[in-house]
DNA sequence: GTCTATAAAAGGATAGAC
DNA sequence: GTCTATCCTTTTATAGAC
């Protein structure tokens, strides 16, 4: 247990980088995050961390898989239990309440080093959408599992932008407050009414004095 | 008007400064941007640009001065106009709706440089913290107008929050699609949902099958 | 795989002529 | 107020011994 096998020495060094240097990015931004503060918090010299990651991009990219794989293993299965809506829907805030709380990294490294546009390289930005792409689509599939959505997926894909925006948002206030924690109690009465408000537009439609704000599905 | 007055001469290149300042720290934040691309950018030497604002920290102060002066001049007063509350609603979010699609720069000024946290000067915290507050509090005041709430200032107080969240997270979302805009159908109906939620918990209290799940205000 | 040492470039900031 | 030239620090990245 003392002597670690040889070939797993790598593999512990690389993970304290990956540690380490996501900590510092998601606190002090992609920029403003040096190879040498790295170094001297995980003790390893920077030419180890060249030797892993290639270069500052390359430790980004791993980072932020990094980020998304555990925030993604901390994440119920989108088939959310409860017999019935409200169920499941109080199953599915707390869900998302919980790891928005224990997994404050993954946005701040969205938002602080999501400067990741113009200059960044494919890798970095191919790796930002993948972790984007992943967590709307986690959102859509168990919102539609929670309202019983699945023959009406622009209903469901607007119950998760709404709900990604107010985490994003919150997440932006947390970097201001730091007791931040994300209100699953407005979340769940707005949604709610936006499931009804597309409810109704589908059983009943708008006549002459209420007119329809908005398409609604299909 | 070809030969500019002596005297404005350097008003006008210290309004270049923070133009072109604040066009790339909100590209590509705070730490990324450099005083060699702000000079190259706008044409003044970087010595010029350090005898306006002394240091990059005091540039960025400028910036984030400047931003929020020109959003909070572009918000309409808090007496939001309307006869009835569905009016003001819509008046209130097409206020907001307009600003947020005119006026990009603010917010990811405030998120990519946000970084500020802990290194940042006294100055630069205070400026962030100065704009972030005159948000809230044109917020939480136009919608005390728009519902009514002037004596329930813990229900404005959370729509208000609500709304700047919804904003935020649209923001971070724009980052990524440049084309993003805030969709204030969805919006609206959650913010009446909220009130008309808060309005029957006063005027019904809650009995023994139907528990609040929250405290309401006072 | 890890270390010491260093190259090469870019960064923030200043001096002093004009 | 603006310019040229420069100082000093830090940065990314690499060479090569072990």
């Amino acid at each position: 247990m003392t002597e670690a096998p040889a070939q797993d020495r790598g593999a512990r060094s690389r993970d304290a980088i990956v540690d380490t240097a996501g900590a510092l990015m998601s606190r002090y931004g992609y920029a403003a995050t040096s190879i040498s503060m790295i170094s001297s918090e995980c003790g390893l010299p920077a030419s180890s961390i060249y030797w892993h990651f290639g270069s500052k991009d390359g430790i980004y990219v791993a980072v932020l898989e990094h980020a998304r794989t555990a925030l993604l293993a901390a994440l119920p299965p989108a088939e959310v239990p409860g017999a019935d809506v409200e169920q499941r829907l109080d199953a599915f805030l707390a869900a998302v309440e919980d790891a928005f709380r224990r997994h404050p990294h993954g946005m701040k490294l969205l938002l602080g080093l999501g400067l990741v546009q113009q200059d960044a390289s494919a890798a970095a930005v191919a790796e930002v959408r993948r972790y984007r792409d992943a967590l709307v689509a986690w959102a859509q599939d168990a919102l539609s599992t929670v309202f019983g959505l699945s023959d009406r997926p622009r209903v469901a894909e607007e119950l998760a932008r709404f709900t990604l925006r107010m985490a994003s948002g919150t997440a932006v206030a947390r970097w201001f407050e730091p007791g931040t924690v994300l209100e699953t109690g407005p979340l769940r009465v707005a949604l709610l009414a936006l499931q009804a408000h597309h409810d109704s537009a589908v059983r009943v439609p708008p006549g002459p004095g209420a007119p329809a704000r908005d398409g609604t599905d299909k």
